[in-house]
RNA sequence: GGGUUCAUAGUUCAGCAUGGAUAGAAUGACUGCUUGCGGAGCAGCCGGUCGAGGGUUCAAAUCCCUCUGGACCCGCCA
């Protein structure tokens, strides 16, 4: 769009700058960004800054040269009718550019009337030869999600977003870990403790419970408590995880109907929050397919693992990395450490090895897209068959892989350091990335209402065994019932049906933006009152703009006839725009900067930050600069055409967020 | 003990990657704005030794070092 254009001309005229230096963009990486003080100008390089160190002369002095003798040939800067209105120089020795208003609003005007969707200009990304997997949520299917795990999800899912809007091909993971300890307690509890799996909805309590909250308050907690007391269990559970590795044996048959239950209940949360995956891979299949002896026995040929025979390790296959020490992959008892389980896997999705699965269907999702579910390739035939359930083309083309993201917890920090190490020397770390965020903890208002004590801290980390935890559904659902109450007030001639529909939209909408507005690496304390406000900087404000907004838009039709009449350009030098309708088009045509500065970076929050500022100075515009009431009926209809493009901005991005555009709120 | 990371307004946080002009939001407190497109809003006001100290630089919230305080990681647990 035309902020691009700017920026691109500014950069164009200052390499021809260097070039009567005789210098190069490599030898001066000049930047272009925006002045902090709107009248300084729109845009500004710190070029001169870099250019004294070279040229031994102050930057002022150089900015002085610049502006004066040598941008004045470029045609750019003479063109009256140009979208650079003027060049400055002020004190330090920055140089600052001032957008043409006038020119800028019309060559505005006239790209909406062309393209009044922003529709991006290509979209059929399974052309290309770039694919992107993403993993995320990846709980254990032994209990609910809880908030913690939904800033997992959301960052992930957003992710997806981000990176399909800018019209990359992406694949989103779930691993889903059915044979571990965490899983085992729970089969323990089932099968030892007394737990019934007979909670059809009702039998546990007369409310309706989800199987997942079940498993998690009840089996998960309360199992890990027996342990203490019944040391019989823990042998139990030693042979439960001993059964599970035979994938035919009456406990692991129990173990995968118990999982499945878990986890669509699981996903109801997830999909209930808009997240949506292509693939589940189990754990229990990876094991099946042998794929870590084939990773084995590379990484034992290349010596890239040492079999230890002497001192603490001994007997042990140990990975020796000069920065983390040793770290023991096989035991002396010949099972695999938890880091150990990672690689296959991390190795599989890169494509370095055969691919040994087949993919099944495993559920319909909220967007009506498919989920499937690995299963071990049960012969070649087969595998055609399932490949050809996903169009032409198979799921996961593993020669186009161009990148794999992993979203996960920062505590893992040091075992993905060593994961990347490993894929280093087999050639693989640069396509390998790991997106590490700070968990979520809870604050002492929310420790005192679940009634836990924090003993002398001020907050916790949440805990799925130890029961420190606020469920995901349950803070959705305490939103949505804080929404239905404002809702409720504010449209009292609604039906309890729109009501609710609108409430858990605005309670989605809540959860999602309030788990991608921070940095990633900075810890969330969640507080039960104060995390899910719907005032200030939430996504109920960027709904409430959109809504407005939207009313405005549905009571004034006379936009679209300007359209067609096609008279864009005709009268407009006649009419002044105001400051914030100016500030208001230049931030609604850095929507394609900012979404590639989000996908570039990795993080979401650019994006939000983006989606807020434009959701604020669309309130300004709004209580500004009346359009139904505008007695000037040109002047009105092109406000109407700014706050159109405005609402498919707002709407556009608030889809790549997750936030829904509602017409009332 | 070794390592990673964080510290900015009463509170919650942007800004730091790539040093640059007067450090920004939100929230809270206080004051206004409704015959005017929806007040989940708008405008105003209050609020800062950017944890402390040193260094590099023409220039440091930003880079380097030390210190203080918090969080996390360092297992033949997952």
């Amino acid at each position: 769009m035309i902020v691009e254009n700017v920026i691109n001309e500014i950069g164009r005229s200052l390499e021809g700058v260097l070039a009567f230096y005789n210098l190069t963009k490599s030898e001066v990486n000049f930047e272009i960004s925006e002045p902090h003080v709107k009248d300084f100008g729109d845009f500004s390089t710190n070029i001169c800054f870099l250019l004294a160190k070279k040229l031994k002369k102050s930057p002022f002095e150089i900015a002085d040269h610049i502006v004066n003798t040598i941008l004045p040939t470029n045609s750019i800067f003479m063109n009256k009718d140009g979208l650079i209105e003027s060049v400055s120089f002020l004190n330090p020795g920055f140089i600052n550019f001032k957008i043409n208003n006038k020119v800028f609003v019309r060559e505005f005007f006239k790209e909406v009337a062309n393209n009044p969707k922003f529709e991006p200009e290509n979209k059929n990304f399974s052309n290309s030869n770039e694919l992107i997997l993403i993993e995320h949520t990846s709980v254990n299917p032994n209990k609910a999600l809880h908030v913690g795990h939904l800033r997992n999800a959301v960052i992930g899912d957003c992710l997806y977003r981000i990176l399909r809007t800018a019209g990359k091909d992406v694949r989103v993971i779930n691993y889903i870990d059915d044979s571990g300890v965490q899983v085992a307690d729970i089969i323990v509890g089932f099968k030892h403790a007394g737990f019934s799996t007979k909670v059809d909805d009702q039998e546990v309590s007369k409310e309706k419970i989800k199987f997942d909250h079940y498993c998690g308050n009840e089996i998960y907690v309360k199992t890990n408590d027996l342990y203490k007391s019944r040391p019989d269990l823990e042998i139990k559970r030693k042979m439960i995880l001993k059964e599970l590795e035979n994938p035919e044996s009456e406990t692991s048959l129990f173990t995968q109907t118990i999982v499945d239950r878990v986890l669509k209940d699981q996903l109801k949360t997830c999909w209930n929050l808009r997240c949506r995956y292509d693939l589940l891979c189990f754990e229990s299949q990876i094991v099946q397919s042998n794929l870590w002896t084939d990773i084995f026995s590379i990484l034992r040929d290349n010596e890239i693992i040492y079999y230890e025979k002497v001192g603490k390790n001994a007997g042990c296959w140990v990975y020796k990395s000069e920065k983390e020490g040793d770290k023991i992959l096989v035991r002396s008892d010949l099972t695999l450490t938890y880091f150990a389980k990672d690689i296959p896997f991390a190795v599989w999705k890169l494509g370095f090895l055969r691919n040994p699965f087949d993919y099944d269907i495993y559920a319909n999702q909220w967007d009506t897209s498919i989920l499937y579910r690995t299963n071990i390739k049960k012969n070649r035939y087969k595998a055609l068959e399932a490949d050809s359930d996903f169009g032409n083309e198979p799921m996961i083309d593993f020669n186009r892989i161009s990148k794999v993201v992993t979203i996960i917890d920062l505590r893992q920090e040091r075992l993905q350091n060593l994961l990347v190490e490993i894929l280093g020397k087999l050639g693989m770390d640069s396509k390998y990335k790991y997106l590490g965020y700070e968990p979520v903890i809870l604050s002492q208002s929310s420790l005192d209402s679940l009634g836990i004590s924090g003993e002398d801290k001020k907050s916790l980390h949440m805990s799925g065994r130890k029961g420190i935890y606020i469920e995901a559904d349950r803070a959705l659902s305490i939103l949505e019932e804080r929404s239905k109450v404002e809702t409720r007030k504010r449209n009292p001639e609604l039906s309890e049906e729109e009501i609710a529909f609108i409430s858990k939209e605005i309670s989605i909408s809540a959860l999602r933006y309030f788990f991608i507005k921070f940095d990633l690496e900075k810890m969330i304390t969640f507080d039960i009152n104060e995390s899910l406000s719907l005032e200030g900087d939430t996504a109920s404000y960027i709904q409430y703009a959109y809504a407005r907004g939207k009313r405005v838009e549905d009571k004034n039709t006379e936009a679209s006839i300007l359209k067609k009449q096609d008279k864009i350009g005709n009268k407009i030098e006649i009419l002044d725009f105001s400051p914030t309708e100016i500030e208001l088009i230049k931030h609604v045509c850095r929507y394609d900067i900012e979404l590639k500065q989000a996908g570039k970076n990795i993080d979401p929050k650019v994006l939000s930050k983006y989606l807020f500022q434009l959701a604020t100075m669309f309130n300004n515009f709004y209580e500004k600069s009346p359009i139904l009431k505008e007695k000037n009926e040109l002047l009105a209809n092109y406000r109407a055409l700014i706050l159109n493009s405005t609402l498919e901005i707002l709407k556009l991005c608030m889809n790549i967020i997750g936030i829904t555009p509602l017409m009332r709120m």
